[in-house]
DNA sequence: ATGGTTGGCTTCCAA
């Protein structure tokens, strides 16, 4: 692995509705690896061979009608683990697998709903007991990625709105002071290493032309370990395919890694 | 403009 290596997340909001979709892109984009998050999809019914066929492994958490998360990769994946250690939950949101030296945690952080709601007490749990995770983790395998939708803007220069947004869910003191206390334990927002401009988006509400008019949030992340910080070399969003018929309200986000040994 | 859109085995819920 002395190339690149090129790992994308992308929140695909229904992997059956934009299955077409993930195909073309991994044609065209020919990542390493494509985390996915929603893919609505039971393990039964995964297309393994789908993706076989287009010369990728891989690996599957789902359930029916909500949420599920799969990996995608050119490299066999080793060490999988589907669920949040010391966490009871019914929700599959987490994939974490081993590509050679690199340790990948795949997530689809809970939304939250709102801030006065179980969900959003839920979501805080979960942050909490996924930084418990990650500093074992951390401390077994240093070179980390943490990609996924995180259902967090870090900063306001993430939100189109801050006005508009203030009080909401995705964008709270709580739910930043919780990212804030993950990337404590020696990981970095892969994105902000290479652009600090605002305005750079990875999902749009479907609703009232938010596309349109760049109405969106950053809350699609890739966290690098710090042992990985030199080689990560890019980190950039696709928005294209948000351009695309029947897109899904997220984009990808793509980070690439010399020198991985 | 307090609306609007998408996906899912649905007549509403989640995002």
């Amino acid at each position: 692995m002395n190339e690149l290596f090129k790992v994308a997340t992308w929140n695909v909001n229904s992997l059956r509705v934009r299955l077409e979709q993930v195909l073309a892109w991994l044609t065209s984009h020919q990542p390493h690896l494509l985390a996915v998050q929603e893919t609505k999809v039971e393990n039964q019914h995964f297309p393994v061979e789908l993706f076989k066929r287009a010369g990728y492994h891989v690996l599957y958490n789902g359930q029916k009608t909500y949420n599920g998360v799969a990996c995608i990769s050119r490299l066999p994946m080793q060490n999988e683990v589907t669920f949040l250690p010391d966490f009871d939950d019914t929700q599959r949101r987490i994939l974490v697998t081993n590509i050679g030296t690199l340790r990948i945690v795949n997530i689809y952080v809970p939304n939250g709903s709102s801030l006065d709601s179980e969900k959003f007490i839920y979501k805080l749990r979960w942050l909490k007991q996924l930084k418990i995770y990650l500093q074992q983790e951390l401390s077994l395998h240093p070179n980390l990625i943490v990609l996924g939708d995180f259902n967090i803007a870090p900063e306001d220069k993430d939100v189109h709105d801050p006005q508009i947004w203030q009080g909401k869910v995705l964008v709270s003191p709580e739910e930043r002071q919780a990212l804030s206390d993950i990337l404590a334990l020696g990981l970095k927002d892969s994105f902000r290493l290479f652009n600090n401009e605002p305005h750079q988006y990875t999902w749009w509400d479907y609703r009232a032309g938010a596309f349109r008019r760049n109405h969106g949030l950053r809350i699609d992340h890739i966290l690098s370990s710090n042992a990985l910080i030199p080689q990560c070399i890019t980190c950039e969003i696709d928005k294209e395919v948000r351009l695309w018929e029947k897109p899904s309200d997220h984009v990808p986000v793509i980070a690439t890694y010399q020198n991985i040994s």
